[in-house]
DNA sequence: ATCGCTTAAATTGTCGACAATATAAGCCAA
DNA sequence: TTGGCTTATATTGTCGACAATTTAAGCGAT
């Protein structure tokens, strides 16, 4: 089920869903773990369904299941975060090598007008719009890949787990007025149709990223 | 369930393993229709776990569900094998980026031999071990990554798709002579900790595979 | 003959009950 | 008191039956 084309039709669905949403954003806590029955009662289904929703949430990691004994949902550790952020360096470096070839001009122009008018938003000094914003512009240069293994495997998979660790460690959205300067040489980078330039530009992007955030959980921690 | 060091104990976990064997090995054709009655005869088992496994075998990406009308085994088309080993480009390339940075001395020292005794399998004519030492060795590496979302990445879900192409594609291992050098570059970056040429070293050398593959199927389709 | 509607068959989705396994509690012995 | 064993409880795994949906077949109208 692709969660953007497609809609929710089954219980199955709506229970993956709503699953996803409540351990994304930490309404069930870390760690802890999933009683089948309670699940049952708490969103008035059969069992069935809430195994077959706990197995899709397991899909996009965001569970881990044992033989016999049930599901937790997964601890959110620094050293997992650095891991993800080491994998979503390395797919969305290639998203947006791949952007920069099989994207149509269209597509180009209209990253661009994001940009811009993203840029009016943070200058007007309003804040909210700045998570949105960047998962904006990261998912339009996923999609330009248009490669279906990479989009699936970042909207599908990675992509719950860092609103995960987003929502949970407090994180306020991305960097925000460096993060947009390196945004617009990405794009700039994707216009001139420049592959190599864009994935390394994407990399460091996302690497500077995650040393922010390494940085802000030390200072939590401290 | 890590397939590697946990075994199957539920009936799930089996017919799980036998189904994705099953249409790896092409005993149940690519583009076919899972029906669920029919999977639930043939492995002697209720629908409940054919469901099951079958909701698992699509985590590996090797089926597609939708609702309300069922599951079929993904097509062979040459464009998704390019889409697939471009994914794999950039994540063993990571991999390999990791493993110059965390595998142990000994981990490296055992690398080596590994070459060390497939040089020799290759230089006395033997062919059969090709495929096993090949993903030996690019096994060992994702492993040496000690990064626990690539690793359960590649193992779990990009290589049975790989090996599903290799087999029902009639494709004989790797290109015997030239990928045996290039492995020994890779190694050799590897054991002088050079992490920047092992992941370019890596692309590299998935980048001439892909291309070796995409020749193959053009002949075949000429 | 073709198109559309209605109806019948087959397939998937959902449910509650039972079986198998793991966890917790209780007990006995050292 | 502690350690190990036995028993009780709770949780997961499995099953067959029923409901909902899709697909195929049949029929009639134009």
């Amino acid at each position: 089920m692709n969660p953007v084309t497609e809609q929710p039709v089954t219980a199955a669905d709506k229970t993956f869903l709503q699953l996803r949403k409540d351990i994304v954003d930490g309404k069930i806590a870390a760690g802890s773990k999933l009683s089948e029955t309670d699940l049952a009662n708490r969103y008035a289904v059969s069992r069935a369904v809430v195994r077959e929703a706990i197995n899709r949430v397991e899909t996009c990691h965001l569970v881990e299941r044992r033989a016999n004994v049930g599901a937790r949902v997964v601890a959110l550790s620094p050293e997992r975060l650095v891991s993800l952020y080491q994998v979503r360096e390395s797919l969305e470096g290639m998203a947006a090598r791949l952007a920069a070839e099989n994207m149509s001009d269209d597509e180009i122009t209209d990253l661009m007008n994001l940009l811009d008018s993203h840029l009016q938003t943070v200058q007007s000094g309003e804040t909210y719009y700045q998570e949105a914003g960047d998962v904006d512009f990261h998912y339009r240069i996923i999609l330009g890949s248009k490669n279906d293994h990479l989009i699936a495997m970042l909207t599908e998979g990675i992509y719950h787990l860092i609103r995960m660790y987003r929502v949970q460690l407090g994180m306020a959205g991305p960097r925000v007025t460096t993060a947009f300067d390196e945004h617009r040489s990405i794009a700039q980078a994707i216009a001139n149709r420049d592959a190599e330039l864009a994935e390394i530009l994407m990399r460091r992007h996302i690497l500077y990223t995650r040393n922010n955030l390494a940085k802000k959980l030390l200072e939590d921690a401290s």
